[in-house]
DNA sequence: GTAAATACGACAAAATGAGTCCGGTATTGG
DNA sequence: CCAATACCGGACTCATTTTGTCGTATTTAC
């Protein structure tokens, strides 16, 4: 039904949250879920995924958690995050780079490929130029 | 994962394909499946479907049926088969108004709504503006 | 050494989507 | 009239995906 899943939903709240913060402390996956009501074995894992991304510096052991790694939320942008969660985007199986063995078995007489390459594209340019600098200021 | 339904592909490969026809006899929804390798009743459905919100016509009985109700593809936009189909657009549950009590428990402290409505606008936008006529000539 | 935290894999539960089956209704053509 | 065709629509199953849980290591501050 064209819907952004938890996870991304997750880890945008988290890396809001982190580039509204002065101090550059680790803070505990712990205390971001109940601050934001997130199961927290997901939001553990969420941020241990946006780490591996390089999107999020981790410190392990008592007084460890994660912090920012880009400090500067001009340069985050939405595309990073959700593809850093969700994998590469591909609003249709054929236009999926990692998924092409299971896209439809129309080929040559696909109708529509074009007009999803552009959907897509749009979308994905978009994404790339949104920051989280840009959250109180969205672009219309 | 961000994806588009099956039934939306399947919606805007029939409707491509009847803008792309000079006749306007109706058209059954069987050999329409058959062409795109479709399975028959979801077909079905999903014409049935197009049908009730206005997009097609329907001829029942023998030798009957679909046909467009609006023939100038350049005036059947990709928002009107996608929400035809998946209901309303909404990203994510807070920002679907007939799935609000699915909303999250974050209310007052969500710091990234006026961004989600941000990127929903604009996708709803881009899909309002593109039309079945421009299935060969994608905007970039 | 213990407690608190990340790291990670396997599993369970819930939700969603895709597809099937059934019977009904309308219409054409013989 | 009758049979065949095709639209209509609801209930259901099945598969996949998503979400969430559990358990166990590993690291590190104190």
């Amino acid at each position: 039904m064209l819907k952004f899943s938890k996870r991304f939903e997750y880890a945008l709240i988290v890396m809001v949250d982190l580039t509204e913060r002065e101090s550059d402390a680790p803070i505990t996956a712990r205390s971001l879920a109940e601050r934001y009501h997130i199961p927290n074995e997901i939001l553990g894992k969420v941020m241990q995924a946006l780490k591996k991304k390089g999107l999020l510096n981790s410190v392990q052991g008592v007084k460890g958690g994660y912090c920012l790694k880009e400090n500067d939320p001009g340069r985050i942008s939405l595309y990073s995050i959700l593809s850093a969660i969700d994998g590469p985007v591909g609003l249709v199986y054929c236009l999926c780079e990692e998924e092409r063995d299971r896209a439809c078995n129309r080929h040559d007489n696909c109708n529509i490929q074009t007009m999803m390459v552009g959907i897509q594209q749009e979308l994905i340019n978009y994404l790339k130029k949104m920051f989280l600098s840009d959250v109180k200021k969205p672009k219309i």
